[in-house]
DNA sequence: CCTAATATTTAGACTTGACTAAAAATAAAA
DNA sequence: TTTTATTTTTAGTCAAGTCTAAATATTAGG
């Protein structure tokens, strides 16, 4: 069993090792959780000794698998509190990280599956972070934006860039959020707009809106 | 700020305020919590200098208003997140109380709101306790086992006292849950046994059953 | 290739919350 | 009321996780 600071680490080594390729330093690790440098060099030393990640001096820190199944179980939770948040409660896309950095602990296996087949098995967070499975795998479809696609091209959207109240609230008013589908219909590429298609409704958007879009393409 | 174990102990003392009246020992409160009771004088001192209890040596603990509110806010919580296991992830109401001892410390009082009004405002948990309001106010109501009812009493059902599966299951087949309303139409004084009436449906009940289910009456 | 700057680790200390063992207070029994 | 038993507190340790300050590696510049 991994203690709550422990999970912590093991999540911002994770995210790290995304991040920038490679091994993770201790003071990157140090920077990401407002922490010391000295304090990150105890904890990934005990980490080691678990054998959840590799650790050579002055060299940085690996997740090994093991480390990487805790981790990416750790994010699992954290992604589908969100959707929770979110999808059930109507808590606004920015204001949901804190909540489930707390929710994200929660030790109960039978409870996350309950949760995630409660939510309908979401792909994807409200901030269009893909949630990993429950073996830790993460569907890694590229995740771009919006104003990306071509004239024609279909996309699913995932999240937004930008979390601001009026872009979410225009974006309540379009009926854009998490799983609508999405068609550019067209493109000017003066400006960057588009004509796109939601649902049976068509209309146009400015290159702001669309570069502040995540969607998934297949 | 309380931390977690600040808020087992308030919580178990407001708990044990109301078992034994009067003061709370030492203890009782170390083996209420499985801990030793040196810990627990610990504990009481620094909660007294928080002024949430008062302590005098020898003497035991008793909370003070304050010290009352923050502890029935973590039942409040404990009491709506079991609500949540069992209404929306279809929980057994046995299986929610160690999942609901983690989420009961969760420290949003947004979430807590939301969380009440998704549930539907509940007034009672499913083992048929009643949730203190947000000022730590608990409705008193007196839970009665259904066998003390009398005939063409009502009452409605909050809770029960036996959790195994078959009487659960035998709920569940007769739809019986938390919030159903229940008249007693008939009781035979030789054996306890009753013939009561759930929405429109009548049937006769053992006193065995009748003696596991509480009812809350008005 | 050697020195200066930067990154990392070690050593020692602190806080929280727990424990054991021993001392002190209270309650019960003779 | 005095002795015994029980309860409670104190004193001293310990582990987890953090910190500061000092020591040691590594990297970069001249």
């Amino acid at each position: 069993m991994f203690t709550l600071a422990e999970e912590n680490y093991l999540k911002t080594i994770y995210h790290l090792e995304h991040d920038i390729q490679g091994e993770v330093s201790t003071n990157a690790i140090a920077d990401r959780m407002e922490t010391k440098p000295s304090s990150v060099t105890d904890m990934v030393q005990k980490l080691a000794e678990k054998e959840v990640l590799s650790y050579k001096k002055y060299k940085g820190a690996l997740l090994t698998p093991a480390g990487r199944k805790i981790a990416a179980n750790v994010i699992r939770k954290h992604r589908l509190w969100e959707v929770f948040l979110v999808e059930k409660l109507n808590f606004h896309w920015d204001e949901v990280h804190e909540i489930a950095e707390q929710l994200e602990h929660i030790q109960s296996d039978e409870l996350v599956t309950r949760l995630d087949k409660f939510l309908g098995n979401p792909d994807f967070d409200p901030h269009g972070d893909p949630i990993p499975d429950k073996h830790g795998n993460v569907k890694r479809t590229e995740k771009k934006l919006l104003s990306e696609l071509r004239k024609n091209q279909r996309g699913v959207c995932v999240g937004v860039k930008e979390t601001s109240g009026d872009f979410l609230q225009y974006l309540d008013k379009r009926k854009i959020s998490i799983g609508t589908k999405i068609k550019v219909l067209g493109k000017e590429f003066f400006d960057g707009s588009m004509i796109i298609q939601v649902g049976s409704d068509q209309f146009f958007i400015s290159n702001k809106i669309a570069e502040n879009l995540f969607v998934q393409t297949n």
